[in-house]
DNA sequence: ATCAATAAGATACCGTAGTATCTTATTTAA
DNA sequence: TTAAATAAGATACTACGGTATCTTATTGAT
């Protein structure tokens, strides 16, 4: 009687952790990442700051916790386009990036973006959420097919240039928050074609 | 007898504003911009924080200050090589940005950047490379030597290709912390130059 | 059914950014 | 020379990220 009238069900586990998810996501989307506060989660979720910790690190960490549960779902196995070319292998593969970063409220994510900026792993740190490492590997297989054509040899990419998409990608979500085909499709025949087919 | 010793001069204005700035800047070169603290400027000025929070915004905007006063300064009138080709000529180029990039000694400044990435609205970064980059007229007029030359039409780039060296430019910084004679040798090799001469 | 291990809850705490308030020294104008 | 305006000093405060500690509920193995 003492305690909280509530007192009978103690969440643990797995039912814990998803009301946290889903607590962190509603105030992502209400708020945005850098009015959202951990304690304001915990609140939210009938928790408390411990909880969060002992969990996730970091705020960024459970944002992007929350993003990867509940954010458009980022599909793992989009279907690698074999059309044929090269250039159209690549416009297909960026056509179906359009409706993901479309459909996920790029001005929310910003404080994530810098935040995780701040910690200094540096190799693939430039990164939005998961969004890239999910990529190469479409790319890699798009070359390859070219390369079996005879569009290019795949030997000749560099970690430079296989990871150009990617740059390019961010660059006009950050810098034009938007994606467009029109902006794709001038990626792909300005840039990414020379590149991929350019090597000497 | 009874406050300190040094009780008789208080220091206001511009002397009081240059102690600061020169705190801050003593501390930034030590502990780095993370662990520099707005209480450990104070207290290195011999001042209080309000005195600092009467100037300057935030530990960024403070920060900055002392960097523009104290700094390096920053070559606005780079010569543009003529060397006789497109690749040298962006070689050398950069090879001035290497020079100029490690004279700011950038890796005390590791949070700055992402702090100001906060407050700035992203887009507007970009935008600023996008565009009003004092980098851009000086790739063009490279850009005009090689066509001059036969390498390449200039009225075949486009405002994504001449903004392209600037993106890897950003790319590099944020996302690897240094600017390297290699990196921006790969940049050139196997980026850049097919990007300008690829066109078909 | 009991008890040890686990993990949640509660709470207090630390460090830092940034703010508010009040007192006091210095400047400036009368 | 005096008094009002200005700005420094001192101090305490709030908010937030993150940590530590202790108590208590729940699980699950015996």
């Amino acid at each position: 009687m003492a305690t909280t009238d509530k007192g009978q069900t103690r969440r643990r586990g797995q039912a814990l952790e998803d009301a946290v998810l889903k607590a962190a996501w509603d105030l992502v989307n209400t708020v945005g990442y850098e009015k959202l506060t951990m304690a304001g989660v915990a609140a939210k979720a009938q928790a408390t700051k411990p909880v969060l910790y002992r969990r996730w690190p970091d705020k960024a960490s459970l944002v992007t916790s929350a993003f990867l549960k509940f954010g458009p779902k980022i599909k793992r196995d989009l279907p690698v386009p074999d059309t044929g070319s090269l250039r159209a292998d690549l416009l297909g593969l960026f056509g179906q990036l359009v409706v993901t970063f479309n459909a996920l409220g790029a001005e929310k994510l910003q404080g994530l973006v810098a935040d995780r900026l701040k910690q200094i792993p540096v190799d693939k740190l430039f990164a939005l959420a998961n969004g890239h490492s999910m990529l190469e590997p479409k790319i890699t297989q798009i070359l390859q097919q070219a390369e079996q054509r005879g569009e290019l040899t795949v030997a000749d990419q560099t970690a430079r240039t296989l990871n150009l998409p990617v740059v390019l990608l961010i660059n006009e979500v950050l810098g034009h928050g938007t994606l467009t085909t029109a902006s794709l499709t001038a990626m792909v025949d300005e840039i990414l074609v020379p590149v991929f087919m350019g090597q000497k």
